[in-house]
Parts: C-alpha cells; sequence; structure tokens
DNA sequence: ATTCTATTGTTTATTTATTAACAGGTAAAC
DNA sequence: GTTTACCTGTTAATAAATAAACAATAGAAT
C-alpha cells in the first residue's frame, strides 16, 4: 500500500467526487455499487476508479457486487480526514457558497465557523454556530477561532495583502478564490480562478460549434 | 504552426493566465517581457512559457529582451478570442463574481449581460447594461439578450434541472460552481467544485504539517 | 570592434496520467 | 452441481505534461 502522503492531486479530488457521490447517493442506491456506475456518476474511468480504491486500501469489493458503500466512504474519510478537526472561514461574502457549505456540505470534519466581510458591523454576530466578523477582525477571529483553512473571495486588488494577514493569523491552508495568483512558501494554496475557467469554456464552446 | 483547435485544456488555462496578467501589469511594467518574469508570476515554468508562446506564433520575442507585451496580448488574443463576442449571464448570484466580472475583467469580447436570481422581482432590473431577471425568466432573457454562456451557481439539488432549461434556451457553455458535476451531451461544462477544492487544500495542508 | 551575458527556440528525458486489455474468480441462474 | 456472466485487480501500452538541458545569437558593456 503506498504512502498516502503520497497520492497525488488528481486522486484526491477524484476521491472527493467519489464521496460527494456516495454521500448523497447512500440512502436512494443499493448498499453496494460497481465501478461503471462510479465511473459514469463522477466522470472518471471506470479503471481509475479502481486504481484509486485499491491505492487506499479498500477492501470491500465483491467480484460480483462491487463495492460496499459504506466501507468506501469509511475508507475515504480515512484518507481525507485523518487527523483533527479541520475549522474553515469565508474572508469576503458569497452567499451561494456560504449556502453551500451550511447546508449541502455533510462533512463533519470540516466545518466553517466564521464568515469575515465589509458589511457585518460588530465583533461577532452569530448565526447559530456561524460567527460573522468585519474585515478589521480578521487577525483576532482566525486566532480565537482556531481557523486553519480560509476561502478567500475578495477583489483582485486586496487578495495579496489579506492574504498576509491570513498567513500572518496561523492560517497554513487557502482556497483563492480571487483572479490573482498566489504563492505563499509553507502555506497549502488551491487557487481557483473565474477568469481562465470562463475563457477555456468560451474556447471550447466556440471550437465545438465553429469547427 | 498547430491547428488552434488542437489546444490543450492546459494550454489554453495558461494561455488565459498569461494574459490576465499581462492586461494588469500592461500599464506599470515596461514593453517586455522575459520568460522567467512571466514563469515567476503565472506559476507555469519557463519552459511552459515559451512553448505556449511558440505554440500560438507569438513572433515578437527579442533574444535579449524577452517578448513584446502588446504583441503578446494580440496573438492570445487571436486565439482565445477568435470569433465573435460572447455574451455571458449569471444564473444565481455571486457578488464576489459579479464585482469580478463587471469590474475587473477587462476582455471586452466577453460581456456580462444579465443575473437571474431569486430575489429579483421585475422582468428585467437594468444596472448599467447589465439586466437582472427573476429565475422564472431564464429562458426568455436568455433568447432575448442571446446570451451564450453561463456561469451557474444555484444549490445541488437545482443544478441539473436548471442547466436544462439554460440548454433549452441555447447556451451551448456553462461554468457550473455548484458541487453536483454536469454531462450534457453538446455542451461545453467546466466544473468548479469548491468541496473538492476545499478537501484538497485541507489534506495537503495536513500532509505538510504533520509529515 | 570584441567580449560577454542573458534569453530564446528546440530537443531530449522524465514523470505522470490515461487508456486498453485480460486473467481470475465469485455469485447468480438454472 | 454446472455453467455463465460480470466485475475486480493488475499489468501493459499509450499519451500527455513537465522538467532538464543546451546550442545559437541579439544586444549590452567596454
Amino acid at each position: 500500500m503506498p504512502i498516502i502522503g503520497d497520492l497525488s492531486g488528481k486522486v484526491v479530488e477524484r476521491l472527493s467526487q467519489y464521496r460527494q457521490l456516495l454521500l448523497k447517493y447512500r440512502y436512494t442506491s443499493g448498499p453496494h455499487i460497481n465501478s461503471s456506475d462510479l465511473s459514469r456518476l463522477t466522470g472518471a474511468t471506470q479503471e481509475s476508479v479502481r486504481r484509486d480504491l485499491m491505492l487506499i486500501g479498500c477492501q470491500s469489493s465483491n467480484i460480483r457486487k462491487g463495492y460496499q458503500v459504506q466501507d468506501m466512504i469509511d475508507s475515504i474519510n480515512a484518507v481525507l480526514d485523518p487527523y483533527d478537526k479541520c475549522r474553515m472561514a469565508l474572508v469576503g461574502d458569497n452567499d451561494a457558497f456560504t449556502e453551500t457549505l451550511l447546508y449541502e456540505y455533510e462533512n463533519e470534519l470540516i466545518r466553517l465557523v466564521a464568515i469575515f466581510d465589509f458589511e457585518a458591523l460588530g465583533n461577532g454576530i452569530k448565526r447559530g454556530d456561524l460567527n460573522r466578523f468585519h474585515f478589521g477582525k480578521i487577525n483576532e477571529g482566525i486566532k480565537n477561532l482556531k481557523v486553519n483553512l480560509v476561502i478567500l473571495n475578495v477583489p483582485g486588488a486586496f487578495t495579496r495583502q489579506t492574504a498576509d494577514i491570513i498567513v500572518q493569523s496561523g492560517v497554513r491552508g487557502i482556497v483563492n478564490m480571487s483572479p490573482v495568483k498566489l504563492d505563499i512558501p509553507g502555506v497549502y494554496i488551491e487557487n481557483i480562478n473565474i477568469i481562465t475557467s470562463i475563457e477555456k469554456a468560451t474556447f471550447f464552446m466556440k471550437w465545438r460549434q465553429y469547427v
């Protein structure tokens, strides 16, 4: 069995997607699912599904029925959420993501605990478990709530300086949604560039239509 | 020179990122930029930068100064925006993206023309060039405004049915921000899964910290 | 004018990821 | 009990992406 830390980014992405799907279908589908169905539902190939599950040591396969759904979820959990809980904050509000993270995301080991934005006035307006702070309280809020992952969603002009504050407060993981690439030594940064995605979509859409 | 339609997704992504950077730095930096600087600023390797520019036939290189910035932008424009304008809509609001697309995005060939969400009451409340409609008007609005690209940003439970309406209205390109994978024949779909990005970030962040 | 440095264009090698292929074996059907 | 069909695990082949390396040369320095 490979060392888990050696898993590539692609494998981790697929594992995350398998799990999202399995969690959604857990109660409506049967107790088993085969690599062919999982392939169709996630977009990965059958071979990738089987290889990924082998890699993480998912043992419950039944050569005729496929894999046991709950065991597969447990196996992925063991890889993706191996240590303590992850406490997450949104910096720069984004209603759509907030809804997703609060109401659709079933992973209890990764929890949204704070939102920092321009509009919040006080020092921590609560809504359930979720604290809402003004931008000025980022440092304080991150430290007090022990935030270790941030989803950064501010205008490009503020990206770098905001990221610096966040990192100074102790965060070591950032999902950067703004179209300014971040690269900070010692911090894992996942850059999501919406502009790139738009331009990619227009490019390939056009080639499909015209060629 | 290769056929432009053969460019891989990765190359297109990098071209988009080079251009974003060049547009930002156009006025503050000098008239030339070399592959080393562009590499550092975008995260691609020097070799990738040079190979990509060769691929698209960027001719203005100067063996001592680097590439001419404006010529590089023109070359990328010719590849990424080869045909008519692209008219874009947001389905499901997302303030952060709206701001980015309206005020930070310099590409005049891709224009945000409509927002569809739950809160809009009328049949097209304008804000500058931008029309805002209620969800119920998706079909009508897309057709009237000749929208051909949509950024889809609705709760997972509505993703598929909303996408179907959008496609029925004639759209052939979707940037899907919801965590439910879309796959519609004849439609180019760029799936951006925020949950996957979060889980990937937590995974690699943890491995950096603990191993 | 000459030397030297920096940068490109291109080749080659390496790594990574995807795709194909198939032997083996288990559960189901009869 | 025997046969059959199907699904996994694994290996091999292909393709794609990344990284390394370097000759050629334009322009700067002197």
